[in-house]
RNA sequence: UGGGGUGUAGCCAAGUGGUAAGGCACCGGAUUUUGAUUCCGGCAUUCCCAGGUUCGAAUCCUGGCACCCCAGCCA
């Protein structure tokens, strides 16, 4: 395993020696307006992770300060999928649990002389905030007194005014080469409803002046977040300089997580969703954590795929497959096996007595004995899988040919003794004859068998319908394009209705994983039914026999 | 063109002046009642480039280059 520690960790070996700090207390802030993804996930398992590593605690904070955006669906949501993951927070907070004492604290900088009320208007502030290369313009209200700025900030959070008539700005300086630095809104008035605090409030704090504040109100000793706030540590840090607060925690910022093939933002995750892209946040195609749980991901594979990609600064695009891997890795330790044939193919066993039927046992994990056995029914009329056939097959082609023999797994050997077409001359069904000597799949004399394949009994198996899932997108880079919708694959699901499983499968429970033998990890869909089995493919096995016919 | 960051293999990522970990991918080979898994072996004479310091540099210095982020009353 890795046993490097990354940037972060090193910072908090080092403040822990120090003495600096005795323990960690460590947040993962969310804004409820949107679904968790992927790349929530690499920030969960960090935050919580160095919880649990440092026997720290850990806050679940939402960063509900934008009531227009928000809303209770969204914290629900959340809640859910942290606990999924697998993760327990220490408290549960809200930046509006603050919001009186964020006021407070807003009227005190006043006092310091530190903010002030400005009653331009947005075009106004934002036309004199100056440009990268250019330094802003003072505000003329940037001098109002202590006392008329406390008035007029008491009288906007008493509603007298419109949206925005005033806001409120921090002090700090219009020529900095830092443009959060040239007196940031801290306050906007907005006529809205909170989700958790009603009307009890029309004015609302800022990003910048909350997240710092709610830190030290926790006692947060490192605060984690992303690349694009590294400009906005000075302003963090400025805040909690001007004021009396309990803590100054360390803002520490690491590279968001993007991967291959799909899109890790709100704003087009949304869009896909609202616009029908995809059938909703939890559609298997998507890196929402709803949507990889649909997709058969388990939380063990997401928090192995975090430790995986490590934690640096560096911008990083990690390809789909250590994603995939990690999910292969678990379901291949874990995941019960079965039969399924995705193509069927009929076969009809000529020397099987006509009627009659058996129970064959099957192991429900090859390396796993504590998962027991099962019993498969077999019979004369069999599904086998359509590719596993080939009248003329390449040399090294393992599996059924005219007069080849092939193990059907745990059951017999078999022979192809013929072949029927269609008008068209497709192949349309296999005769063979078997083996009574070779029940289990063994040689009785010891004759080496090479191929063995999956079948299910004609008899017996239950209709399935299995959905097939590739990469969304065509590109590795969607967000690059201009038009990132227009890089949609459009196969990124095939849906197979006349597929056959083994009678087992029937009751699956949504949410159990298997592997379909020589085909795959499936996990059983919500819209699964006993009469009618939905199962969702999460991934591919490896196939070297796959890519070399490429 | 102001400020803040980042450059180590195809993709991630250790490395913190002593002679390039690990994972994924890829390529061999062994085992196999899943062409899976597992196992074993291979895979950077070189760290964005150019100079310099040093017995010794991916690590220090100087100068370039490339890429990312910032001008919301979003977070």
């Amino acid at each position: 395993m890795n046993e490097s520690v990354n940037f972060i960790r090193q910072i908090i070996d080092r403040d822990l020696a120090s003495g600096k700090h005795t323990g960690t207390v460590t947040r993962f802030p969310p804004e409820p307006n949107g679904y968790l993804h992927i790349g929530h996930a690499k920030s969960i398992c960090l935050n919580f992770g160095i919880a649990r590593d440092y026997g720290g605690r850990c806050n679940l904070r939402f960063d509900d300060t934008n009531p227009e955006k928000e809303s209770e669906e969204y914290t629900r949501s959340i809640e859910q999928d942290v606990r999924w993951l697998g993760f327990r927070w220490d408290e549960l907070r809200f930046a509006s649990d603050y919001f009186e004492s964020l006021y407070q604290y807003a009227e005190e900088l006043i006092r310091r002389g530190k903010a002030y009320v400005d009653s331009q208007d947005a075009e106004s502030i934002r036309l004199s905030r100056g440009t990268l290369t250019q330094p802003g313009r003072e505000s003329p209200h940037r001098d109002r007194d202590p006392e008329e700025n406390l008035e007029l900030f008491r009288r906007m959070r008493a509603g007298e005014f419109g949206d925005g008539e005033h806001v409120l700005r921090a002090r700090i300086d219009m020529a900095s080469s830092n443009i959060n630095m040239r007196d940031p809104v801290i306050y906007r008035i907005r006529h809205v409803s909170h989700h958790r605090t009603g009307d009890a409030w029309c004015i609302y704090p800022m990003y910048d002046y909350t997240h710092c504040i709610s830190d030290a109100l926790e006692g947060i000793t490192h605060s984690l977040c992303t690349l694009e706030f590294e400009d906005h540590r000075p302003l963090y840090d400025w805040v909690l300089d001007q004021l009396d607060v309990p803590c100054h925690p360390q803002q520490i910022e690491f590279a968001r997580l993007n991967v291959e093939y799909t899109v890790v933002s709100k704003r087009r995750l949304n869009q896909l969703v609202s616009d029908g892209h995809v059938d909703g946040w939890d559609d298997p195609r998507l890196p929402t954590l709803s949507g990889l749980r649909r997709r058969g991901y388990t939380p063990a594979a997401i928090r192995d795929f975090c430790d995986r990609i490590g934690v640096t600064k560096k911008d990083a695009m990690v390809e789909m497959g250590v994603l995939e891997n990690s999910a292969r890795q678990d379901l291949d330790a874990h995941a019960p096996r079965a039969m399924a044939v995705l193509d069927p193919l009929k076969v009809v066993i000529e020397n099987y007595p006509e009627g009659d039927g058996e129970l064959l046992d099957a192991a429900n994990h090859p390396k796993d004995p504590s998962q027991g056995t099962r019993q498969l029914p077999f019979s004369r009329e069999l599904w086998i899988e359509r590719e596993d056939f080939m009248e003329d097959p390449p040399k090294k082609f393992f599996r059924l040919a005219p007069g080849s023999e092939v193990r059907l797994r745990y059951a017999y050997l078999v022979t192809c003794t013929g072949v029927l077409h269609d008008a068209d001359g497709n192949v349309t069904e296999l005769r063979c004859r078997y083996d009574p000597l070779s029940r289990g799949g063994s040689a009785p004399d010891g004759r080496k068998v090479k191929g063995t394949i999956h079948w299910v009994s004609a008899a017996h198996g239950v209709g399935a319908e299995l959905r097939l899932y590739d990469r969304l997108f065509l590109v590795p880079d969607p967000a690059a394009a201009s038009d990132f919708l227009a890089q949609l694959n459009p196969d990124s699901r095939r849906v197979i209705t006349d597929a056959w499983v083994e009678p087992s499968l029937a009751p699956a429970a949504p949410d159990q994983n298997y592997q379909f033998e020589r085909q795959g990890y499936f996990v059983a869909d919500p819209d699964s039914r006993p009469e009618r089995p939905v199962f969702n493919r999460t991934a591919t096995l490896r196939d070297s026999w796959g890519e070399q016919k490429k």
